[in-house]
DNA sequence: ATATGTATTATTATATTACTAAATGGAGCA
DNA sequence: TGCTCCATTTAGTAATATAATAATACATAT
């Protein structure tokens, strides 16, 4: 402490940010009791209270709880709020085991072809043109580069503004998370780029139709076949922080 | 402040929680600036520590943002993370719109029938039992009571941690309030509970036999018929709250 | 004159320190 | 076994200093 030369804002977040990603990418142990406040503070020398900030985020995401003389202890996974920006976010960080991606995917197969019905029967003219606007740059755009996965994500995403449904359009966070983790587990060239803008431009034409039925289908079979492309675990190592 | 003649534990939360639901229910207008943390101190007549970890909570969950001059302000809906267990808690004090109602059912009806067919897929023994064990409460309980509210609840949830995916598992706070909210918008005795028995078993039986397309099927008309159940919003007169 | 850029200032959150109180787990003892 | 006491660690308060920001006033240039 004391070295106060220069100013670093929001040192709470910074140090909410360092440990909340150290806990989703195992590096604290479920149950076990992290450090001390004192401890946390002359590591990342931020005064106690800065800490203590930190902690509090960290426990309104469930991430930790705090009690006297128990010390501050990394919660069970169950409690942790999976579907929080951040928390989705820090656990990229990781490299995603089999069974992480398994299971993004069998949520976006529930999620994504009802997104595309409703975004059917309730998207405004300039949210549709907004996925449209999205295939296009797909279609512009090399496979596998910055760009293309930029314009697939505003794909996916604009279709969840499209249902204008709230509880959709949150789970931005979670379909971006789903798309870095799924890139990181393709093998590379699986299927032809054509072909996956062909199935792209399918959902496109039945939401634009207003086909609730065929979008549903269309996206359904899109996720179906993103995920046959998925790596078998070969050996899939699992990565077991020290 | 120096009222210290008894202990209230944790009153950063308790700051955090009643700040929360009235953000939430819509006390304080979006974009709004709130009270200053010396003003919600005097207030609540904790410390200004104290509010400022509360502050701090809030804004781990997306409410609120401040920064030095231009105070606490409510963050826009978009950015509140609404599959928060708090969050999701504290808007039942309000009574539902009914387009929040529909956009419940319109997550449920995606969630919910994939859930069923995962569960028929990969649930375990002990965990179908546990479904069967919440219809029996079901069966035995009066409709529209206490228990048999209960019961439902313990069914869907039942679904979830059979599906053994731990986002499924984590909506279960989502399915929680999904279930309450609609419960105030069913009409009385509007369905036979034996019917709504019946449907219940159906999803069960399929789960059982490890029948994932008719668990799908059954869960979705489940869902339907609950919707087609509820009050039309004959006024929905929307409580501006003052 | 109007627009644009630059200080000044007041306000409000941010950060630190030091101290007190309460809760808890465990050790020691009857 | 159950009770008491103790040490530890978080919870809470208070006082103070610092940095960021919005608004205002002022100056400059076009």
């Amino acid at each position: 402490m004391s070295d106060r030369n220069e100013y670093k804002s929001n040192i709470s977040q910074q140090v909410s940010k360092k440990i909340g990603s150290d806990i989703v990418n195992g590096v604290y142990q479920v149950g076990q009791a992290l450090p001390t406040e004192a401890e946390f503070s002359t590591e990342f020398n931020a005064s106690r209270t800065s800490v203590r900030e930190a902690i509090k985020m960290l426990s309104a995401k469930g991430l930790v709880s705090s009690k006297p003389r128990r010390g501050i202890r990394v919660m069970p996974e169950e409690a942790w709020n999976i579907f929080d920006t951040d928390i989705l976010t820090w656990a990229l960080k990781g490299k995603p085991s089999f069974r992480v991606v398994t299971e993004f995917f069998q949520l976006r197969v529930a999620v994504e072809p009802e997104a595309a019905g409703l975004a059917a029967q309730f998207g405004l003219p300039e949210q549709k043109a907004a996925i449209w606007d999205a295939l296009g740059r797909m279609r512009d755009t090399e496979d596998k580069s910055e760009d293309a996965m930029s314009a697939d994500l505003d794909f996916h995403i604009g279709i969840l503004y499209a249902t204008r449904n709230r509880f959709y359009i949150h789970l931005k966070d979670f379909i971006r998370s789903a798309l870095n983790v799924t890139i990181q587990h393709t093998t590379p060239a699986a299927a032809s780029y054509d072909e996956v803008l062909a199935t792209h431009e399918r959902v496109v034409r039945a939401i634009e139709a207003g086909d609730t039925q065929r979008a549903r289908m269309s996206m359904r079979l899109l996720i179906e076949d993103a995920y046959s492309l998925m790596k078998e675990p070969d050996v899939d190592i699992e990565v077991t922080a020290s």
